[in-house]
DNA sequence: CAGCTGCTAGTCAAACTTGACTAAGGCGCA
DNA sequence: TGCGCCTTAGTCAAGTTTGACTAGCAGCTG
């Protein structure tokens, strides 16, 4: 899995409705543009194929308020929902070592409500602690590890890194149980950017 | 950069001359297909494309040996060995967080002599402190780094991901100064997997 | 007020990746 | 000996990613 097409979701099922532009400035103000591959091409490129799929609805060309060629506004199916939530919820679970998929799944995970979100994260955590001892257990050839010589510093800086994935998903558990952040179901969410003209429809 | 040229280049490398599926098992050993993109469409794609650009040479088409359709076999040029060398050092070098990189990097590190290996990886601990100075301080808003929300568990995420790096680059340096594995110019040099009939050409 | 710069919004071709498919020979075995 | 299956070696089309490019409008500036 790639994560763009749950960052593209994410982006633009908290707008309700948003141009390909405005994705594009999200993503940015996450940083995504830093740990994942969304670039602009990307991004419309995902855009289109989602909405040839039938998870977006394209709505249709809007002269541009601003300035600038025209846009085309998306907006979340029934079925763009369904596949976000499926996406998110895989990406919180699965370890498949690449922290940008993690990384937009971390953004979205209040999203969900708070007991199931640190469910999929333990989940994760089990996940993790099986993928080092097939690391481990794989690379460990009968003459015993030296006999793999310094190859042997691929399997321990994976084995490292799968350790310290796994203290921080522990520690991030523990906020969650500990009752911080917000949740679905448990109030003002939290939104990251609001567009020109666009108010938070959960504002008090 | 992407870790399959780096990978693909180094296979060849070390058997001197080799076709695709003998590069396909190599990185296969390796664990490459693994953690890395790599598939066998790419590495043929790879090894075409690398072909055009000079970068190998491509022998005439034999029959093969062993059964199957016949080979093509490559051999890395000059500016290939060139290319494969400024890749490698790259590699070592930068921190660009893609795991995939490094451990092909890691795999190839003894290509290059003990006292520059163990320089690059000092550069890149470098790399890494500021990299993590560069997330902490842009992700630092005025409001005090609690307005981030549960956005600030991603940049949290990243500062634990690069603070293990760093350890563990820490302790692989300390290795190598130590005397560990065999590096360019030290004698035999270690090698992974030898094909049908292929000889070592280093054994004593 | 012509020209320059910068922002908005998006397109496009070229390169890369993926996963399924092809094809040829050898091996066992009933 | 004829059949299915495995291994070897590679191709291919469909999908994705990249980085450079286009184009409209606004604001300044001399």
């Amino acid at each position: 899995m790639s994560a763009i097409r749950l960052l593209v979701l994410g982006a633009v099922k908290q707008h309700g409705r948003a141009h390909g532009y405005q994705v594009r400035n999200d993503l940015e103000y996450w940083g995504a543009h830093e740990w994942s591959h969304a670039k602009p091409g990307s991004i419309y490129h995902a855009l289109k194929q989602m909405a040839k799929q039938g998870l977006l609805h394209a709505h249709e060309v809007a002269p541009s308020a601003v300035g600038g060629p025209p846009r085309v506004e998306y907006e979340l199916t029934g079925s763009g929902t369904e596949e976000y939530f499926a996406l998110l919820r895989e990406a919180l679970t699965t370890y498949d070592q690449k922290m940008d998929v993690l990384s937009a799944a971390i953004g979205f995970m209040v999203d969900l409500p708070r007991e199931e979100a640190a469910e999929l994260l333990r989940r994760r955590v089990r996940a993790l602690d099986e993928w080092r001892a097939a690391v481990t257990e794989y690379y460990t050839p009968e003459g015993g590890p030296e006999q793999l010589g310094h190859i042997g510093e691929i399997m321990h800086m994976w084995v490292h890194s799968a350790d310290a994935g796994k203290e921080w998903t522990l520690g991030l558990i523990e906020r969650i149980e500990g009752g911080a952040y917000v949740f679905a179901g448990e109030g003002d969410p939290f939104v990251g950017v609001l567009a020109e003209g666009e108010e938070n429809p959960y504002a008090s």
